[in-house]
Formats: C-alpha cells, structure tokens, sequence
DNA sequence: GTACTTAGCGCG
DNA sequence: AAAGCGCGCTAAGTAC
C-alpha cells in the first residue's frame, strides 16, 4: 500500500481519495500498518506531528527530497531536457522542525506556510518520479535505493530531533567550570581567560586596552612586538618562538569552547535533559546531512561528557572505520586495496595497516595522509611524497579519483555510486576559463583559469568518495532504524520515564555524525543493539556494492557516556 | 538598528 | 611554511 498525503485548503488532508482531518491522521496511520509506505511532500511537516501523538512510521517517501536527487541526478533520465525552468518542487524549503514532545502545539502546520494556498501535487509528482526512475533502466535499481534511504533517513532525523540527545546540564557546567572558571557576570571574562589576556599582554608589552577578541588589535600588537606572525591562525603560532605563543593559543581554544558551547549554548539548545539541533537531510551537496541550530554535527570532544544516558538505559556508540578509503576501493573495483581493509585474517581489519602490511608504505601515519590526499587531492607535503607509491600499488582507486578530478577541471559533473550527482559549477567558473583563452590573455588569466578548474576538480574528486560514504551511511542509518525497532520494547524499563512515545522503553538513535552513531538504549538490550548495528552495517555493504569483497567494520562501544567512545 | 563579510576553529 | 574535501557557528568589523 502507498498512500498519498494530499493537503487540503481548508487544513485538512485527502489520502487515497479520502478526506481525512488532522486529528485523524495518527489514527489513519496506525490502521494502515507497518507495510504502508506513506508519500508526503515533505517528512519534516507530516511526521513530527504523527511522533508527537506517539506514532512511528515505517516507511516514507519523501517527495521533496526525491525531487532534488533525480533533478540533478545524471543517470535520471528526464522526458525534457533538464534545463527545463525550475517549479515548485526545486524551491520548496524544507519545513522548520519545531514541535517537541512536550510543545507539540503547531501539530501538522509548519508557522509561516500557507496551508491556504493550493501547493503542488503530490500524487502528480510521484507519477514523475516513478516514470523517471523507471525509464532510467540500468540506473533505475540504484536511485531507486538512494531515494529510499533518503526517504529512511529524513525519518531518522525527525525521530532523532523528536527523542533528543540525552544531556546533563551541571555535567555541562562542571566542564565549562574547570576549564574557564566559575560561570561570569554577563559581560565579564571567565576567571581563567582574565588571566590569559594578563599573561598575553604582558608578553606584548601590550597596554591594558588590548582586547585579545579583536583579531585587528591582537594581530597589530603582535606585529608591534616583532613575533613574526602574519595572521593568528593556530598552525602559524604552533611555529613562533616567543613567550606569547602558549598563552594565547590557550586562550583561543578556551574562547572558542565559551563562545561556541558555553552557558549561553546551554541555555538556549539544551531544555529538559535533552539536546535538539535539527538534522538537514541532504543538506551537503554531496548527501552528507548539515545541521542547523547548535552545531550538532560539530560538538567538540571536550563536552561530550555532558552526554549521558537516563538511568537504567545505555549508549551503543559506533562509528565506521576508515569509511571513506573502503567506499574508494569499492566504487573503483579494487580487488587489492579492498583486501587491505580484510586484514590477515579476513575479518576488517584497520585499513591503513592492511595499507603498511601490503608494502606500499612504511607507516601507517603515511598510508592516512596519503590515502587523505588521494581523496582530497593533495600535492604536497608527505601526502603528495607517498601519492605515486599509494597509486603504484592500488591503481585503479587511484586512478578512479583522477578520473573525477579530470571531469571536474573540464567543468563535467560526477555521480556518486548510487546516482546523486555533483553540481556545475557557476558563471565565474566558466568566465575564467573562457579568460584564458582570450587573444588578450595573460599569464595571470591562464595561470587563474587553471587555479580554478584545479579547484573544481579537487571538489568532484571528493565529491565522488564523500557522496558515496555518505550513502553508505544512509542505508547504515535505514537498516539500523528498522532493526531497532524490530527488537520491541525492554520489559525492565517503564513506559512514562523521559523518553517520548513511541520509544518510551525501546532503542532508538539519538545521533549521527557522518559515519558515527548513538543509539540510547534500555541497558539490557545494549549487547542485541551493537549486534544489529554490526549486522545494518554488514547489509549497508552489501546494498551498495553487492557480493564485492569489501568489509565495513566498526568499533562500537557500550557504554553510559558519549565520551567514553573509542 | 539590520545585513552582510571575514577570520578562525570545531567536527567528520 | 601550511596544503587538500565538506560543513555551522561566533564575534568582530563593515556597509547601509
């Protein structure tokens, strides 16, 4: 069964030709069952609703999303040509999540959309889709996958915001305590971060007045003092010998950690012992999920003590090694750099050992920086040194990501392994190239247009390995999600304690980073849940690359705090 | 006052 | 003497 949610002017919906008040909807849903694959326009605007009524949905097409991959997607093929005028399914932003289980107030209605108005349809735009996945033959298996696990991980998302991450605010501020000071008067600098600037004024013979958070002031009295820096940027202070350096680097990484993840951070992301920051499916251009509100994705290492499961429940933290170099091997079809990451014994082993085992490289810091410059596209340093060793002893991913870069720095774009493709680049792109061939031109025209068709290609060269990990990630995050709720409920753990409904006394993900997840679980069902993680990232594997020889392993930890990863 | 850019740094 | 991908966020600084 595939329903269809339709919006209705006067609020309501229609699903199969059927008028359905919101009310009704949670209700509409169960009675469906789990088999039903509910199309909606947009997962953030029907489904934090439905969760807030204690509804979980099994599967979901997410027609906005879709939309966006097969519109850009070069392997979609279009009936028109695909430079056909943008409609309403390429500007439709995605809804705001706001609804918590504890405000579920804007049930179904995402403030500042106009329900009055006729939207587009649905049950047209799904014809669309499926007839342009259907005539896109070879392909159509792949972006049938991809726009799937897309569709599983809007859901994820949505789920996640609704759970929230477990967060202990005096944990929180027993860090921030330690490291700055007690919490100042607003206004005033932290006990520690006072005597720093003391310290790097002193350094300086700097007055009084200098302010060490005027980057302009600071870079000027460092120019003053002869230091020899010419910008404040870390790397370029690590290299000075002078009496400034140590207090001042400890006062950036102190400031930073109370501007970016303070007591204000707390006060305005963290409410009733949890954390939500809204996930944006698809937010990278490469697939890779953005976040907005709080930075989740960047939640520096220092506060994640702060990340503490309820009592009685647990954290299976897992996160996928070395993903990227292994989606690398197996795009490519590398038999030989795939069998590095299978170890001596055939069960994963650390890829970069494999790496240093197969003789390429001496060192397993070499086979990293290497294999990180192979993808991102470096040239110097050690990175650029063991380049022509790595694509001596694995040529064809090396080979593989060259090719990516040779389309980019012609302007060509490139397709990740399950069809998202990369975007063009813009008219000042173009207008460089066409700059240098101009009868006028001059060796700063050439030597720009070739600056920047490299950058292009660095950016298709990632483009294709990013992409792909992240769709990896993708069926990881759909078949953890479904196998989570496949374990059903702990009978240890009551059902009104801090967890929303649906997942009051069963797992569920309460984080994703890229290649890295929590799940938070009832403590008697951890040693099941890691198990599953394990099996969903096996079936992850399989889903993209079939039967080739590539293994995915992970390192998962048990435990009762997300600083005790790893 | 609002809206933008820049520098810098956190994460993967 | 710092090059090589993708982001979000903050404060300072600038433009209007």
């Amino acid at each position: 069964m595939q329903p269809v949610i339709v919006p209705e002017p006067d609020g309501s919906v229609r699903v199969d030709g059927r008028r359905v008040a919101l009310g009704e909807l949670p209700s509409v849903v169960v009675a469906a069952g789990a088999s039903a694959r509910w199309t909606w326009d947009d997962t953030n605007r029907w489904y934090p609703g439905l969760l807030a009524a204690g509804v979980r949905v099994e599967r979901a097409y997410d027609l906005r999303l879709g939309h966006r991959i097969l519109r850009g997607s070069a392997l979609a093929s279009w009936p028109e040509p695909g430079d056909a005028p943008p409609g309403p399914w390429d500007t439709l932003p995605p809804a705001p999540l706001t609804s918590t289980p504890d405000q579920p107030a804007m049930l179904f209605a995402a403030p500042g959309v106009d329900d009055s108005a006729p939207g587009p349809d649905p049950v047209a735009e799904l014809a669309v889709q499926d007839a342009v996945v259907a005539a896109s033959l070879a392909a159509a298996g792949r972006l049938r996958l991809l726009l799937a696990a897309e569709s599983a991980g809007a859901l994820a998302a949505v789920e996640m915001y609704h759970a929230g991450l477990p967060w202990l605010a005096d944990v929180h501020d027993a860090v921030l305590t330690e490291t700055l000071g007690p919490r100042p008067r607003l206004g005033e600098r932290p006990a520690r971060l006072e005597e720093l600037a003391h310290l790097i004024r002193a350094a300086l013979d700097a007055p009084a007045s200098l302010n060490p958070d005027s980057p302009r002031d600071l870079l000027r009295a460092i120019e003053r003092a002869g230091v020899g820096a010419r910008s404040l940027r870390k790397w370029e202070l690590e290299q000075l010998d002078h009496p400034v350096v140590e207090p001042l680097l400890e006062y950036k990484s102190l400031y930073r950690l109370l501007t970016a993840n303070g007591w204000a951070w707390l006060e305005a992301w963290v409410r009733d012992g949890r954390f939500r920051s809204e996930y944006v499916v698809g937010g990278v251009v490469t697939g890779r999920w953005a976040s907005s509100g709080g930075g989740a994705l960047q939640l520096p290492k220092s506060v994640r003590r702060a990340v503490v499961a309820d009592p009685g429940w647990s954290f299976v933290i897992a996160d996928a090694a070395q993903l990227e170099p292994r989606v690398l091997a197996a795009m490519a079809g590398d038999e030989v750099m795939a069998a590095a990451g299978r170890g001596p014994d055939g069960r994963g082993a650390d890829m970069y050992a494999g790496i240093v085992a197969s003789g390429a490289v001496p060192t397993r810091e070499l086979a990293k920086v290497g294999m990180l410059g192979a993808m991102y596209g470096g040239t110097t340093g050690s990175s650029g040194q063991v380049l022509p060793r790595l694509a001596k002893a694995f040529p064809r991913s090396l080979a593989f990501v060259d090719d990516a870069a040779r389309a980019g720095e012609r302007g060509e774009v490139v397709t990740t392994h399950l069809g998202r493709s990369s975007p063009l680049p813009g008219a000042t792109w173009h207008e460089t190239q066409a700059g240098a061939y101009q009868d006028d031109a001059g060796d700063d025209d050439v030597a720009k247009a070739r600056s920047y068709a490299r950058s292009w290609g660095r950016f298709t060269r990632n483009f294709v390995v990013q992409g792909t990990a992240a769709e990896w990630a993708l069926c990881w995050l759909a078949s953890i999600r479904r196998r989570l709720w496949a374990l059903g409920p702990s009978p240890s753990v009551s059902d009104d304690g801090p967890v929303p409904a649906p997942f009051a006394a069963r797992p569920h993900l309460v984080f994703f980073v890229h290649d890295e997840i929590v799940v938070h679980t009832p403590a008697d069902l951890a040693d099941a849940v890691a198990a599953e993680v394990q099996a969903a990232a096996a079936e992850a594997g399989r889903l993209l690359f079939g039967d080739f020889p590539v293994q995915f392993p992970l390192s998962v930890a048990i435990a009762p705090s997300y600083a005790d990863a790893k």
